[in-house]
RNA sequence: GUGGCCGUAGCUCAGCUGGUAGAGCACAGGAUUGUGACUCCUGAGGUCGCGGGUUCAAGACCCGUCGGCCACCCCA
């Protein structure tokens, strides 16, 4: 019979890796709410529709990425391809944008069907965070610090790099997409396939063709930044003037376009050059327009989604990774003498109960003294806590060093060993 | 969806112009009857991704298929 193996592009995480996610969630998480944030969390699956009028009809998310099916009564579902839509969706839903100011964020996993590769699977995790109501760039100079600062706790300050472009209103990007179009039709021979189909799909995106031919004709195309409005560039001269004085750097990048259609005004990506081709760690924008394209009252809104997946790869590679970051173990129960089990887990029992914050494990499955001792050196454990024959019968218990510490050896009564373990823990721990 | 590279033990890999599978690590037991690490000995572990073909003979060659990695596309 053949194994069942995960679905492709979904991957498990292991023992292994969990803790560095442990981490990077929880340094993230109190960040977030630190800068007054609150979590919200929504469901995995939502209508079909709502994709299809947030992200765009005729982006590829939505065209073929999407994993979509029937729920039972034939209604479309589709499982998340990303945080945005859902989140306006559930705020709008629960009244939480009325008139009012909303931070939040979220995390959880996507669902995209695309080829994997280094940096994306099919289920992939982001965090990310919402604001809605706030409309001038104080609030897009904000999360910009508080993405910062998230690179700084985690050591990969050097490692990612701010671009930064605006996009301008809707009616500028409408202005600048039929004269990218008008220019890029002119030279229509010198466009590669995919920018011939994108002619008719997304011009905007020829932007960031990574083909060079491609480059090289953009250099005499009209520039977005000719088409911004005067509340456009003010917004974004602003902007520029508030990550200027609060020294964040970054780079302007007139080509940064984005995919998906909600956005507007400020849009960017912290991106890094170590990580192969998918480099973009963070990425987000404006989307005034998204509250009410789904049937909100008008509500400006910014906000940015970071990939796990990327955040975890980079982070091992290049961040600070704490010392003995996922060790849970401190003492490692050796139970050795025929039945002594029961004892054991009564005065592990009585530890825990004493000292709550240690991690105690009790060995299980019997076994030959050397070969528990062989497993308590295994588990890095700091102390093996021994009961034998000889403890059982003296009522005592024997705490033994196994990390070269001058403790040693050291057998007395399990009162007693409560009380002075904490002590004795704090000892080994420097 | 397209392309390149790759599938041999739990992991990392060797296996020559075809001749019936090996190493290191990890695991288990022992040397050392209640003391881990270092050392030494021993053991267990494989339908060589799967299916077909060529051949006296296939892990190796051919075809197909599935999977993995990387890149394109696209995106976090």
């Amino acid at each position: 019979m053949s194994t069942i193996r995960a679905v492709r592009g979904m991957n498990d995480i292991l023992p292994a890796q969990t803790p560095i996610w442990q981490r990077l969630e929880a340094v993230a998480a109190a960040l977030f709410g630190s800068y007054g944030y609150s979590e919200i969390r929504f469901p995995i699956v939502e209508q079909t529709e709502l994709f299809k009028r947030s992200i765009g009809e005729v982006t590829d998310i939505v065209e073929k990425e999407m994993y979509t099916f029937p729920d039972r009564n034939n209604e479309s579902l589709t499982l998340r391809p990303e945080g945005t839509a859902c989140c306006v969706r559930a705020a709008e839903q629960h009244g939480l944008l009325r008139n009012q100011v909303q931070r939040l964020w979220y995390q959880g996993p996507m669902f995209r069907y695309e080829r994997p590769q280094k940096g994306r699977q099919r289920q992939f995790h982001q965090m990310g965070i919402e604001c809605f109501g706030l409309a001038g760039p104080a609030i897009d100079a904000e999360i910009l610090l508080l993405t910062q600062r998230l690179w700084r706790e985690l050591g990969l300050g050097e490692a990612v790099g701010l671009e930064l472009n605006s996009l301008g209103s809707a009616v500028d990007r409408q202005r600048y997409r039929q004269a990218l179009l008008d220019y890029l039709q002119q030279h229509r021979e010198q466009l590669d396939d995919d920018s011939q189909r994108r002619l008719l799909t997304n011009p905007l995106r020829i932007l960031d063709s990574k083909n060079p031919a491609i480059q090289e004709l953009l250099v005499a195309a009209p520039s977005l930044q000719d088409f911004l409005g005067a509340e456009a560039r003010a917004h974004f001269d602003t902007l520029r003037q508030l990550l200027d004085a609060a020294g964040v750097t970054y780079r302007l990048n007139p080509r940064l376009v984005r995919g998906l259609d909600y956005y507007n005004h400020t849009v960017f990506e912290w991106t890094t050059d170590k990580l192969g081709a998918q480099g973009t760690v963070c990425a987000g924008g404006r989307y005034d327009s998204l509250v009410e394209q789904l049937g909100g009252a008008p509500t400006p809104a910014v906000g940015f989604a970071l990939g796990i997946e990327r955040l975890v790869l980079l982070y091992e590679a290049h961040g600070k990774v704490p010392d003995g970051l996922g060790e849970l173990v401190d003492i490692y129960f050796v139970v050795a003498g025929d039945n002594l089990e029961g004892q054991a887990l009564v005065v592990a029992e009585v530890l825990r109960d004493a000292l709550p914050s240690v991690g105690l494990l009790v060995h299980s499955g019997g076994g030959s003294f050397k070969s528990q001792m062989k497993k308590a050196d295994k588990s890095g454990a700091s102390f093996a806590l021994i009961l034998g024959e000889d403890e059982a019968s003296a009522g005592a218990l024997t705490l033994k060093a196994l990390r070269g510490q001058a403790f040693g050896q050291q057998t007395m009564a399990s009162d007693e060993l409560i009380q002075l373990l904490p002590t004795i823990l704090a000892a080994a721990s420097n």
